[in-house]
DNA sequence: CCCATAATTCATCGCATGATGAATTTCGGG
DNA sequence: CCCGAAATTCATCATGCGATGAATTATGGG
């Protein structure tokens, strides 16, 4: 059996190194991630993965494309009017990481916060394409600093349930958290001061 | 002039070092912090750190020590009583990192999300030593829930405004931010469901 | 004023990393 | 059924890392 060439078959080894590229970001974070480590995970080369991707920032750019288009969730999510906007937004948040979608999200998080071009490249796609569709449809005074103080809202729980992963936080159902939180996003948008 | 050997006078070589290492330790994390850099910065050979502080963990753990200590913060916070106690939270949370303890705990954060031996660390810290003594004081149902929420929206006001430096957020007052996020940390730790 | 000790730098080691190029094997269209 | 292209591994390079130990210089108590 030769341990070099091509292998029999056709392969998705690909995609398997997207997965696991995918879960080592998101455990670690860009910086301290490794290629290395990602082709074990995969089970296959390192040098695979510079021939599929080019590098390190290659894999990463293909593997954490952000998992949801905000051109099409905000105005869902905006459709059934303002009322409820908040449990809506909180539940929409929590089912999208807790879905396959989350791991890459975490590989995000990770990397901005340990890379200042990640989080400005962050901000200006989050200012732009969330907050900026968010804030459009907010009647009330300081439409921006109310879409960002919601925005906080959520970025916390992402952190405390999914980074730190604190109890009980991390083990609450979504629904719960929407009843939760949901009064407070939705005061935070439209509520007065 | 000698580039070796002890220097004239007595310096406060080992201040100047922490210094540099909580401000590189806070700007790119754990991980991706380099003993040479904060030598560097501090103007200093990298081999001093080591002797100093014997590794790379140990002036991180001298540099990051937690700069507020709950066991007199918290009780002097609910002192008042509980009602007003949510905007207090807020305005204390924000003056404590708009202060000179904010280095240290950027440093926190930043190497809580890239490594998962500090988020254990800081998970049990706050846990114990915070949302404790918040919950302890709570007369309502689920305090520890109440708790950990109310602290998700102090954790996702720091990620927005100092890691992420989102705008309007960054650049507010401490009162603002005081007196829009104060009702809901309040409602969090007191209202009904 | 001497000398043990502390402060500081330098040279260097071993290791892990990201990347590259050559070698080997299989696939699939003509 | 053949041969170019794709898939895969291997050997290797240069770089930057954390750490160590020796060398050098100043300090301060006796």
């Amino acid at each position: 059996m030769p341990r070099t060439g091509r292998r029999a078959g056709n392969s998705d080894t690909r995609q398997v190194i997207l997965e696991a590229a995918r879960a080592h970001f998101g455990k670690v974070g860009y910086e301290a991630a490794t290629v290395r480590r990602i082709g074990v995970d995969a089970g296959v080369d390192p040098a695979l993965i510079a021939h599929y991707f080019g590098s390190k920032e290659g894999v990463f750019i293909a593997a954490v494309e952000f998992p949801a288009d905000p051109a099409e969730f905000i105005p869902r999510l905006l459709a059934p009017g303002i009322e409820g906007l908040g449990e809506r937004l909180v539940r929409f948040f929590v089912e999208t990481w807790d879905s396959p979608a989350g791991s890459p999200m975490l590989a995000i998080v990770r990397s901005v916060v340990s890379s200042e071009a990640a989080a400005t490249a962050l901000r200006e796609f989050v200012t732009r394409e969330v907050l900026g569709r968010l804030a459009a449809a907010i009647d009330a005074d300081q439409p921006q600093l109310r879409a960002t103080l919601a925005a906080s809202q959520l970025v916390g729980l992402a952190m405390l349930r999914y980074v730190v992963r604190v109890e009980p936080l991390a083990s609450a159902k979504a629904q719960e958290l929407a009843t939760w939180l949901g009064p407070n996003v939705q005061r935070q948008l439209t509520g007065h001061v």
